[in-house]
DNA sequence: ACTGCGTCCTGGGGGC
DNA sequence: TGCCCCCAGGACGCAG
């Protein structure tokens, strides 16, 4: 599934090979295409309109959400299209003459011919063109690559916290005190906390799980069980795993496969929990449970992560 | 305000 | 062998 290192993947393959080149067409393809511009005012018609004749700037992400600010005439960016994978969805550049492909939901053609292609099989993922807004906390952060300092961000994702690979937030300057403090400041349970994207963002059902077997905590130990040393090794290994997702994601794509498939792909063979109901930890030998969590999976060691 | 649960969606795969 | 149902889960809407 896409979290944070998974995005920043495709951001950075979508950096290295779509900007700057002028749309000439976008295709939305039937009832799923739909679904995935659902979120478009105005549906896929205006989808198209708003893109055709114009090119993206720059790719820019916060936590798990992404956009590619389109370039205007005479001045800054105002619109982006937006972008979120949801839980399948791919940026792929097709091979040309590209086949037929049964996930495929949008094409946008480039006046050079090439193409960026949409594809999810489940549709979760979504795309639309919004406008952008000053944002209260200075700017996208995380790896707002070819943004600069623009404190620009699209309206719905102006909720969203910064996430753990922000340098502002990876360097404790900003963020990670008051995180820490509301955190604290709550009796949930600490996987839900890590969970929240208001909060903090890019983190997902796989790096939560991992980051709390690194931590030795138990996925409902209240925030405010906790000491802030105790959550800041929390959030450190939470920092911690993903730029290793990070950097095993970012050497397995080339021209043609911008996105990774999420930790199914090449990072999974180091995951201690997610996924291994079962196995033995690989720390004290307890057994890896797989128990029931806010309607999906949860993986821990039954005996380095105690339930409180 | 805060929290938690149901819903959306498809196809791979397990089980009968 | 074939078919059915479970399961994966991010984000949002709504209920309490």
């Amino acid at each position: 599934m896409p979290e944070l290192p998974e995005v920043e993947t495709v951001r950075a393959g979508l950096a290295r090979h779509v900007l700057d080149r002028p749309i000439a067409a976008v295709q939305v393809h039937g009832p799923l295409g739909a679904r995935v511009t659902r979120r478009q005012l105005g549906g896929a018609e205006e989808l198209s309109a708003r893109l055709v004749g114009r090119s993206f700037a720059a790719a820019v992400r916060r936590g798990k959400y992404l956009w590619l600010p389109l370039r205007e005439a005479g001045g800054a960016a105002e619109e982006a299209l937006f972008a979120h994978l949801g839980m399948s969805g791919q940026f792929l550049l097709p091979e040309d003459p590209a086949p037929e492909h049964p996930h495929r939901r949008v094409r946008i053609t480039f006046a050079d011919d090439g193409a960026l292609d949409f594809h999810d099989q489940r549709t979760f993922g979504h795309l639309a063109v919004t406008d952008l807004v000053a944002t209260s906390d200075g700017g996208p952060g995380g790896d707002a690559g070819g943004i600069g300092s623009d404190p620009l961000i699209p309206e719905v994702a102006a909720h969203i916290a910064r996430d753990l690979l922000d340098p502002m937030v990876a360097a404790g300057t900003v963020g990670r005190a008051a995180l820490v403090r509301r955190i604290r400041a709550s009796a949930r349970g600490v996987k839900k906390a890590l969970l929240d994207q208001e909060l903090v963002s890019g983190v997902g059902n796989i790096y939560a799980d991992e980051a709390l077997w690194t931590a030795r905590l138990h996925y409902d130990r209240p925030g405010r069980s906790l000491p802030p040393a105790r959550l800041q090794l929390l959030l450190d290994a939470a920092t911690d795993v993903m730029r290793a997702a990070l950097a095993a994601g970012g050497t397995s794509f080339d021209s043609l496969y911008v996105n990774v498939n999420g930790a199914s792909g090449y990072f999974d063979r180091s995951l201690h929990v997610y996924g291994r109901e079962g196995e033995p930890c690989d720390r004290c030998g307890g057994t890896i449970r797989r128990e029931s969590f806010a309607n999906r999976s949860s993986f821990r060691c039954a005996r380095c992560q105690r339930r409180p």
